[in-house]
DNA sequence: AAACTATGAGTCAACTTGTCTCGTAGACTT
DNA sequence: AAGTCTACGAGACAAGTTGACTCATAGTTT
């Protein structure tokens, strides 16, 4: 494994993957371009070409630089920890950068096999997390939810991105503690 | 009122319309440009200029041919009605032409204010409708609503959005009814 | 039948795209 | 530390795209 890699190459690498991801949230995924890229990272154009033949397969390496970072290691009670992991999760999503990448890996999906493998990925590391947190929940009593497990990412994280990316509004934590009530009944 | 207008302005005003929803869905916003909209239309790329300067300008009015039909004319008890509308509309958002010009329409108006402004008005109709439902529920005692009414369509709809079109899964009638019953307490 | 005007076809310069070559500087090898 | 390797930037190139323009024609209006 790992096999040595030249410095040069994980430079531009690197500067590459950054100016694509800038130009995306600054300008949009039109902008996303080898000369615009090349520009942007300080890089010639040839090497973007070396690195990335095709400019949409750049723009999706550009997008899943950041692993989300959301409900991981659940811990309880899990109602207040899930309240805000659900809270810096609307939070980010009111972030351009996050809204634009999100936003665009949802829209290129449609097109896109690679994209919607991608997305596929997303959303299953989500709904495995969010099930994990409401299981540990369930076992020690302090949920007794009413549908199925598999339902429950959409019920909470659907109506943060329907309120960010479709109102253009904020999530109160209101909101949040609504959503959580409509995937049971808490107890404690 | 109503400017008479030449046929044959109407004529080419409406087959690019339709070639550039149709390059939309089938290829994505990208494929939209004068020239390629003028093939499809069969029509002179001159005359598509013409009409639209900018090629994001007939992006958008592409995406804007249909106005909703959801939620409209609310009938008691609104239970039941709900439902019926939001299974269309979750049927709709398994379409691609509607997946697309929905999230083609929330993507581009993170950059384009008029994407924008067209995004605010659709979904304040949305929340029009949906308020004036629910209100009409309680009014006759249907409903007891549990949060505020600009919360309920980012509650309805967020969910079946997030399952569609970042799941790519279905919306089943037992989601909707959890959706309903989130909403608020419903009798009868 | 005459006047009007949107259209398709075509031309044009400026620019972008994808591909290739080559001299150079940075990085591994011993 | 010298020699070999290789990723790089710069530049050249043909092919294609873009946006702006002109003009004869055919479809509309009066």
């Amino acid at each position: 494994m790992d096999t040595p890699v030249d410095p040069r190459t994980a430079r531009s690498r690197d500067a590459i993957l950054a100016a694509a991801h800038t130009l995306l949230v600054r300008e949009g995924p039109a902008s996303v371009t080898h000369q615009r890229v090349a520009h942007e990272a300080g890089v010639g154009r040839a090497t973007v070409y070396r690195h990335w033949q095709r400019a949409d397969h750049l723009l999706l390496a550009a997008m899943s630089g950041s692993d989300l970072p959301f409900f991981r290691s659940p811990t309880s009670p899990v109602r207040p920890w899930l309240h805000q992991e659900l809270r810096k999760l609307a939070d980010e999503l009111t972030l351009p950068a996050v809204a634009a990448v999100t936003l665009t890996l949802m829209q290129t999906a449609l097109w896109d096999p690679d994209a919607a493998t991608r997305r596929n990925h997303s959303s299953a590391a989500v709904t495995t997390r969010i099930t994990t947190a409401l299981d540990l929940a369930q076992e020690t009593g302090e949920l007794t939810t009413v549908l199925p497990s598999e339902d429950a990412a959409a019920l909470l994280i659907g109506p943060m991105l329907y309120r960010t990316a479709m109102e253009a509004g904020t999530v109160s934590d209101m909101l949040i503690s609504h959503l959580l009530d409509s995937v049971g009944t808490w107890r404690d």
